[in-house]
DNA sequence: ACTCAACGTTTACGGCCGTAAACAATTAGA
DNA sequence: TCTAATTGTTTACGGCCGTAAACGTTGAGT
């Protein structure tokens, strides 16, 4: 018996609105404008379309209180990260994790306490490994 | 002084064309053709617009001998893994590396001999890092 | 010299995405 | 009750992407 579906695919410009909302749920559209507008220069507009393109796509709800609309996202953080880790990691490595990892090892340079950190993530992993 | 710009944007469609071309180079027209419209189902003119798209974005090149044309990928294959990581890099972590771990550890399961892999390639890291 | 096949080039079209204007509804306050 | 503000809904438009038809060119063989 399935019960979550897939979330419904949020576009970068899309995940910006959805970042307000998972820092701090609900806001009011006053809110999310504003804060936007700024921080990426886009019009009302812009972000009102957002908006509505989100709630079809069931990613977000409002409810109506007064004169006061208030926002809560439907789709979590976590949700998110994971179906786009999902997607990237089957269309760039066939799903091979190890492959992923290697790669980003041989690009990315790591501080010497972001390895020992990512070294104790592993054997933890290695115990209780679920 | 600069001599590498970034690697040409080459789409998901687009790079069923470069792997061919990365696995073997040069590859003719025919065989080009031939190859993806079993592997991905597509006609032929859809197959001339890829190739056709990614000469112009400068990610193919190809020369006439005679009645045959050769095509040679200008992209490396780690050219694109690489400009395709760093972006999802940015766009989901805002470049932190050990997120992306940690987000994959948590999420995908790895095998025993996986996990002593990663820990070699970490090991390595933390001495030659290069 | 002419024709057919092999390729490249141009044009097209619907869908998604970023961007936004214009229109509609509702409600707090004058 | 009228108005202005707040917010949702509809429509638009250019660019990229997947998909493909139609057209043009060139060279090999007749």
């Amino acid at each position: 018996m399935k019960i979550l579906n897939n979330p419904p695919h949020i576009t970068e410009a899309e995940s910006e609105v959805m970042k307000l909302l998972w820092q701090k749920e609900p806001l009011t559209a006053i809110e999310i404008i504003s804060k936007l507008k700024d921080q990426m220069d886009w019009s009302d507009q812009t972000i009102k379309t957002f908006l509505n393109r989100l709630h079809k796509k069931k990613a977000i709800r409002f409810e109506k209180s007064g004169r006061n609309y208030l926002y809560y996202p439907l789709v979590t953080y976590d949700e998110y990260v994971k179906a786009a880790n999902r997607s990237f990691l089957d269309r760039m490595y066939n799903g091979a994790v190890g492959m992923l990892f290697a790669k980003f090892l041989e690009e990315e340079k790591l501080s010497e306490s972001e390895i020992d950190q990512l070294q104790q993530l592993l054997e933890k992993k290695k115990k209780g490994g679920s």
